[in-house]
DNA sequence: CGACTAGTTGAGGCCAGTCAATGTTGGTGG
DNA sequence: CCACCAACATTGACTGGCCTCAACTAGTCG
């Protein structure tokens, strides 16, 4: 991909107007029972260690379409659990380069990218309404030191994202633009999956501008693509609803016959 | 960059050998007196604080050219403080495919890629002869249970390495191959300076195909455009010895100038 | 010396970007 | 209900940047 000129319209204005804050006493879930928490700490708490938790929660976010939750260069101070919607998370840097470096579901949590320095290096953009528990930093450090389960929690999470990262990565540096969106698909079924919905049959929250950006890929090039994809049988694409047809082929994509010869 | 079929050789073999490793005692450096700890160690601790992670550091590794200091796959217990030499940490996928993830110098921490699921997802090899201070995982996050300083400086560290492989994503999503080598040099003179080595002057630690690993280039393009800036007065290539001569021009180039109109 | 590795350079081809025209969809207001 | 519009998506023609393949040079080591 190269230099993105005209810049296509990925909603990362600083006019986006911002986010909508519910004190936590209007709303009544709370972690110990909220169906994410599964999700959102995968590490096993006693109970009294999850009402300690549940005491960071101190307000919820809502989002409308296209509103931002953090803008890059914006000062850090919470982590987000989102509890139901959709988010992408967009570096711009100075020189008005822009792109995707992630979609974001609920029970994913976001916002790792300013503690390395205190400030936002990205910026976060509902893609849909979307409500999110904000998890104030300073006070996650506190408890994760008396709460051994919070702290492996943490590092945990951190780790996946560092993780998650150098796929994208590997990714962006060595695959062709079909077995970057046929990993694309996979990777948003395998999530769906995980959630408990139809890991086949999923709308696409995002344009084709946007996945483009992500995979550094051209929307011409995504479109152009996804319809070989529905040409050959591998998938059934209607604007942003998708079926997966052919998984396994999907799969052979990704792993890409000519590099492997055994 | 497409498959990489014939599989340039970046030594990312099972049979590279296995690290020695030295028992502390044998050493007499320890981290109050290291010169490195302004760099390993950003935050202030007391000089109790210290001599406590003093206590963490159980063994030191030293690695001769090629040897691997440990494998993807392989379990992952701690972290590594490089003394001295260079490491790069490849990720080396089930289908074969292999990307550099990052290269990693004197005072820099690396073994962050293990955290999220246990194992490396990575591999990590020497370019040089090197030396480390092996720092269990278990041992760190114990202690940073005691020492609020020691958590910040962890999540710090692992906050920067998500930014630095976001930033790696940008570069690998949207800019040119001209524009990824003036950003790596730059990237490495930043980083030579921060030593207090010279930032204009320095040799290179990897080959032409390690470069363009990193970079998603192929060792072709590396060369040829190491040339142009050569014949074109910002450089002077020869070999594995570079010497920035118009880094104003090559900071130009990396934000490129038809991207940003104003 | 020959074998090997690292790097350079050239010729040619292809994948994906660019530009541009057209189609589709969903929302709004008459 | 339809006309209209804007945003999104599709499709085609063309181009060019980088990959591929291949030949050659220089340096190193047994």
């Amino acid at each position: 991909m190269a230099a993105p000129a005209g810049a296509p319209a990925l909603h990362v204005t600083d006019a986006t107007p911002r986010s909508q804050v519910t004190p936590i006493r209007d709303c009544g879930t709370h972690c110990q029972t909220c169906s994410l928490r599964k999700l959102c700490l995968p590490v096993a708490f006693t109970s009294d260690e999850l009402k300690q938790f549940d005491t960071l929660v101190v307000h919820r976010t809502k989002l409308r379409r296209y509103q931002s939750l953090y803008h890059t260069g914006e000062s850090f101070h919470a982590l987000y659990a989102i509890r139901f919607g959709s988010l992408k998370t967009v570096l711009l840097a100075e020189d008005g380069r822009e792109q995707v470096m992630g979609y974001h579901m609920l029970g994913e949590i976001i916002g790792f990218d300013g503690i390395g320095s205190d400030r936002h290096c990205v910026g976060a953009i509902a893609l849909e309404s979307s409500e999110l528990c904000a998890l104030p930093f300073k006070s996650i450090e506190n408890l994760a030191q008396v709460i051994p389960a919070l702290q492996r929690n943490l590092h945990q999470m951190m780790g996946t994202q560092i993780t998650r990262d150098q796929s994208a990565m590997l990714m962006l540096g060595s695959m062709h633009a079909e077995e970057r969106l046929a990993l694309f698909l996979l990777n948003l079924a395998d999530r769906y999956r995980h959630r408990g919905y139809s890991s086949t049959e999923y709308e696409l929250r995002m344009s084709r501008a946007e996945i483009g950006s992500h995979l550094g890929l051209t929307l011409e090039t995504v479109s152009r693509i996804f319809n070989r994809f529905h040409r050959e049988g591998l998938m059934h694409v209607q604007g942003r609803a998708v079926k997966l047809l052919d998984t396994v082929a999907l799969k052979r994509i990704v792993v890409n016959r000519d590099s492997n010869p055994l």
